[in-house]
DNA sequence: GTCAATATTTTTGTATACAATATTGTTATT
DNA sequence: AATAACAATATTGTATACAAAAATATTGAC
């Protein structure tokens, strides 16, 4: 997998951004950065960029480069764009699911409601992730899903806080039944629009949230 | 903007890929292409990552990075895709262009009328990117704009073959009417599913193309 | 004291040097 | 002759060195 020290690095400084250990805005120190991590500057500056292309920070030539944490605006559009994205997937999935398919979602989404049952929100939270990619995967469309993988990964540390939300588990619940119904019946538009709905919500509850703290 | 010659070098490569100088699965040799550049590795090195990042070329750790040319089925993966994010974008474009955002789509679009009664097959290209580039302008979801755009970028090669189709031009002239109209008239499921047909046409096309070539 | 011009220091970007790993070639054994 | 073990070579990944540019500090003029 990651053979080199800069993709391990990579990760971590990614993780560290999310922790919050590094404020909007704030320039990357190289230098620092080598001696936290005990390397050259080199590795430092290949993670670096790989940060930058995921969008997690931000390169002005010659001069540094800078966290860039998205603000509420550009979290909604990641979130729109995310319920689009599945949308899509679900418009494909509804035709070309094997029945394999189907059965792995349907146990899927089984072990999501035992974890609503089990009151376990971390559990609920990687089993509802693990549904969802097994709709990305039923599109059959492996560019799709690795553009849905992306995003979905790039949505986790914020997707992470909506689970506080009196009820929406159940909520959340009741849109994934009406998922893999419309999904089994082949129902593109469908599911297509379930899906698009069932992520949107979160975007726009986030928005609700960042409201409220607001006051 | 690329203050960096590794940004010169990223793009040059690019560009080379596309235009056949590398062949598929093919080693991008490091210490070659400095030389070829009259550059250090290490500038080689953060343009190969770019590549890699961008999905062009695959890195194998301590390996090297390969050129990775998108086959037949990735192809129409992508375009799917791309049918799907225009679509997306056709969706939010419909409720939210402004009269001044339609105002330029129709001027967009009566620029590509006059590239097609002029028969310049080269300035239609040009203009029906700027046409798509306004439709996703219109979805007023700056992240969702930025991944279209990627897309079209990365798609960009491989349009440019189609153009040649018999018939296609007059074909996708009539497909922007009917988009612009549905944007027009605030119609987000039918400027959706035009731009969904529009784009995806692209792909097909591309398949036969491919498949009467094999013969 | 404030501001501008210059000098100093930092920091980025690139080149080179070195270490670790993979690849290739050679030799020896069966 | 084929194969396995090992040596030689080449290539990647990392560290260090240096050059160019930017940021900061210092000095001087008003």
């Amino acid at each position: 997998m990651d053979a080199k020290r800069a993709d391990i690095i990579a990760d971590s400084l990614e993780e560290l951004v999310f922790k919050g250990e590094f404020s909007d805005g704030q320039r990357l120190d190289e230098i620092k950065l080598a001696e936290n991590f005990g390397v050259s500057r080199t590795p430092i500056r290949e993670a670096l960029q790989r940060l930058v292309l995921s969008g997690v920070a931000e390169q002005i030539p010659r001069r540094g480069v800078f966290v860039r944490k998205p603000g509420p605006v550009e979290l909604l559009e990641m979130f729109e764009t995310m319920a689009e994205l599945e949308a899509a997937c679900g418009r494909f999935a509804a035709h070309r699911m094997t029945d394999q398919g189907i059965a792995q979602l349907k146990q899927s989404n089984c072990r999501c409601q035992d974890a609503v049952l089990a009151q376990d929100a971390a559990r609920y939270y990687t089993e509802n992730e693990i549904f969802h990619q097994e709709i990305y995967r039923g599109s059959a469309n492996g560019y799709l899903e690795k553009e849905a993988l992306r995003l979905q990964s790039r949505l986790r540390p914020y997707r992470r806080v909506q689970l506080r939300f009196r009820g929406r588990l159940a909520q959340s619940m009741a849109e994934h039944e009406k998922i893999v119904t419309a999904l089994e019946a082949g129902d593109a538009n469908c599911a297509s629009n379930a899906l698009r709905e069932h992520v949107a919500v979160q975007g726009e509850r986030f928005q609700q949230m960042i409201a409220s703290l607001k006051d």
